[in-house]
DNA sequence: AAGTGGTCTAGACCACGCG
DNA sequence: GCGTGGTCTAGACCACTTT
């Protein structure tokens, strides 16, 4: 049995406290010597506490002034592996131009198909997203027919392919290869991204590999940058 | 003036036996305690340097058995333009526009400025990379003075400054934020990247932390993804 | 049982920021 | 000068692994 560590316990009640609002960004929290009377420890138990929600990003310490309350980073998440967790508070909006379907391999895929998967036919569906009900991402997508049967996009969990392969199938995201580039948008995703074509696109070509050998998704993405970035972060 | 924290020492003193193979991957380090007497020390700021070494990827712990070296650290998930990575035969070269210098923080940077950043000057240097005698990358680079004094480009360890951090300073990249965004290119990057005014360009701002929690690294990439794509991957 | 790392206590002194 | 966070000491007990 492993008891409640009380570091642990610190570190969720001030982080419950920051994502409520109670720690308003940008103030500063009760000192450590505060929060240590609070909760009848040490200040060893407190920093620990402490280094744990300053590596995940919540707060700053300041030397001599104390640890403030950092403002949560906003994500589109795009370029984004299983384990990192998006904060939004945009509204999103996603809408299927094409049903998963059975389909030839397309070669606008920039990355190289095992042969297994040439030899096979493969499921594509086609996405538009939104962002506060402007176009802003045009996706296409494949995986082999062989490892996965077509689903439904009215079947995928909270509209997100990943969640489904996860909580339907135990697949999981294992890792990606990504290829980007600035190109200028051609009339199809122009049209998709209400925009002029010959304007400046995110070009993102994606091999997703999961947890089946056998089962890699591949996407192209297209990415009107205008209004928001798109982010990406790494930490160890 | 700042004594020597010992447990940096500490810290320093394994990373440096680990580089250099005395402390072989795949065996255990001397045990909390053994380390604990041969820098007269306690377990508190043993595990301090330990903690470190943990969360640079040189090391894992094993609950009542050690802590091991780990083959190689885990992969970050940078991005990096193909070829200039690679081992391949591609002809890379670096110019140096602006060797490192002490200057103002630029409007350019997307990042938000810590507030010891903001109340320190900082060191600037830009660079144009270039890949089979053509332009393709321009980078806009700052970091705090404070952190760390400015360096000479021509001590760069094989011209690339992370590896100067790690060999040099053993400072470790410890994960990155980054937007992505194509964009028209102004005239200064066209000027410079050998395009036209207009042409879509890959706008690549970075947040990198290292291990040295005082010491971020800004960078405002522009990047010509006609010839090659830039690319990324990450695996868990 | 012995050795390892994980958690925690109860202090101490130092460096930094501010009034 | 005082409060803040940063470092450090000298212990203690616990959970896990191995012998």
């Amino acid at each position: 049995m492993i008891k409640r560590r009380k570091y642990l316990q610190i570190q969720d009640y001030i982080k419950k406290r920051i994502q409520t609002g109670k720690y308003p960004v940008g103030t500063y929290l009760p000192s450590e010597n505060e929060i240590c009377a609070q909760f009848s420890t040490t200040r060893t138990t407190v920093r620990k506490a402490l280094d744990e929600l300053l590596k995940e990003g919540f707060i700053e310490k300041e030397h001599g002034k104390g640890s403030r309350v950092l403002e949560r980073r906003k994500s589109l998440g795009l370029l984004t592996v299983k384990g990192f967790s998006e904060v939004t508070d945009y509204k999103v909006k996603t809408v299927v131009l094409q049903e998963p379907k059975i389909a030839d391999w397309d070669d606008l895929i920039s990355f190289p198909l095992t042969s297994a998967e040439k030899n096979a036919p493969c499921v594509y569906f086609q996405r538009v997203r939104y962002l506060e009900d402007r176009p802003i991402v045009l996706e296409h997508n494949w995986y082999s027919q062989n490892a996965l049967e077509p689903l439904r996009s009215k079947d995928f969990v909270d509209g997100s392919f990943f969640k489904t392969l996860s909580q339907d199938y135990l697949i999981e995201i294992m890792g990606s290869e990504q290829e980007l580039r600035a190109e200028p948008a051609n009339k199809e995703v122009a049209k998709n991204l209400g925009m002029k074509t010959g304007d400046p696109v995110l070009h993102i070509s994606v091999r997703f590999k999961t947890s089946r050998p056998e089962l890699n998704l591949y996407s192209e993405i297209y990415c009107k940058t205008t209004m928001v970035p798109v982010r990406n972060s790494y930490f160890l």
